[in-house]
DNA sequence: GGTTTGACCCTAA
DNA sequence: ATTAGGGCCAAAC
């Protein structure tokens, strides 16, 4: 159905542990793009379409600043924080936005 | 089929 | 610290 880059980034992203978090950039140079960081986003926006995220944790998956970086979409940014607080992860809300702390929840894959 | 946009990231000034 | 530009590829128009 996906392409394979589609389905490894949906690969990558059901590797992150509960609890922890990655971003874009991260999951796309795990797929081979390190500079295809929109393909990810492009990728989870597609699970919107899909269904209720298709299993994928979605959540664990922001951006380099380690901010929520939805606006309105299907799975809001409240929706995402929500998330990762029932995973016993620290959201901080500022400015409208919820940032988490990278040096803390940041997933640290294996291949490194 | 060209142009614009998109849950982004990096480099340079 | 902030601003500007390039890059990547796919969908939307």
């Amino acid at each position: 159905m996906f392409s394979n880059f589609y389905d490894q980034i949906y690969n990558k992203i059901k590797e992150i542990p509960y609890g922890r978090v990655a971003t874009y950039g991260q999951i796309a140079a795990l797929c081979g793009n390190a500079r295809g960081a929109r393909m990810v986003g492009w990728a989870l926006n597609a699970l919107n379409n899909v269904g209720p995220s298709a299993q994928i944790p979605w959540q664990r998956v922001i951006n380099r600043e380690g901010r929520i970086s939805i606006v309105n979409k299907n799975a809001t940014k409240d929706l995402q924080a929500d998330l990762l607080r029932s995973e016993g992860i620290t959201v901080e809300l500022r400015d409208g936005n919820y940032w988490i702390d990278l040096t803390k929840y940041l997933w640290r894959p294996p291949a490194g």
